[in-house]
DNA sequence: GGCATATAGTTGTTTAAGCAACTATCTAAA
DNA sequence: TTTAGATAGTTGCTTAAACAACTATATGCC
């Protein structure tokens, strides 16, 4: 069978994606669990300001493969949570650096551990040879379709 | 490394659903190229019963992974676009049986063969034994965590 | 300098997800 | 047969995605 001739109904759930759904939702789960009143959406922009603080709102779109308005609206209720802050650069009067709260800082530990604790129960029983494979199979879809 | 240990960097991908949701966008917009004017979400539904005709809300649950109230609204929607039907069980009064209406079926062949399409776009330069391996991990993935 | 174009971000609208609370119907057990 | 509990589906609310249309600022070219 050629690499790219595939039946359907094998293929189906690459489309719904009910994995990621899945771990996002018990990701959730234990945020909730745990105290931790964020949504996951709200979380991946964070983890991304953890990583490197001062982003902009479109360095953001990029990282976390949204477009604009998700953004402004992610940003806009981080802002009530008192997560982040926009600061306006003195560069770039068009640009808006989101900068982390002390309080998001906070968030980081605990939030990390949650995600690590969450892909290892999604992960039990699975090698890490077939997630590395698993990876770059998500990698090359993602890359054959950007 | 056990099995179970994966840095955090690595796995961030499995969280966000890149891939997933690049196929979706994907095929959403190979639908509007095609004329074919309709969600994702609405033609996962479709998809089930043009499988089977006739299920139940609660197996449209199952099927497709998603909460009552989510199945109620895509059979909302799909009932504006005179696409389904509720036809109310005679053995269970509780039970709303969903039918396809012609239209929908008219819709079967086109958007599936749009469906193959994009799946072999999104791997392209991917072996079918990765594949095999990558569907194996997802499903591993949803049987943990259900 | 002035104008076209590109870039950063916002707003409006529709569709959907997730959760809690609700109604209606069915089932099983006292 | 009545009543408690389970099941099927709906509604309300908040958050988010996708898309188009918009404002404001910056850049590059004449």
């Amino acid at each position: 069978m050629p690499n790219n001739q595939f039946k359907k109904s094998e293929l189906y759930s690459f489309i719904t994606g009910k994995a990621s759904t899945a771990i996002a939702r018990r990701l959730q789960k234990n945020f909730k669990q745990n105290g931790i009143d964020i949504t996951i959406e709200q979380w991946s922009v964070l983890y991304h300001l953890w990583k490197e603080d001062g982003l902009s709102q479109q360095q953001l779109c990029d990282a976390t493969f949204r477009d604009k308005p998700s953004i402004t609206r992610l940003v806009d209720n981080l802002e009530k949570l008192q997560l982040v802050k926009r600061v306006a650069s003195k560069d770039d009067r068009r640009i808006n650096m989101i900068y982390l709260t002390p309080s998001a800082q906070e968030l980081q530990a605990q939030s990390m551990e949650l995600a690590n604790q969450t892909l290892n129960e999604a992960l039990e029983g699975v090698t890490h040879g077939q997630v590395e494979i698993a990876k770059e199979v998500l990698q090359k879809v993602y890359e054959n379709l950007s």
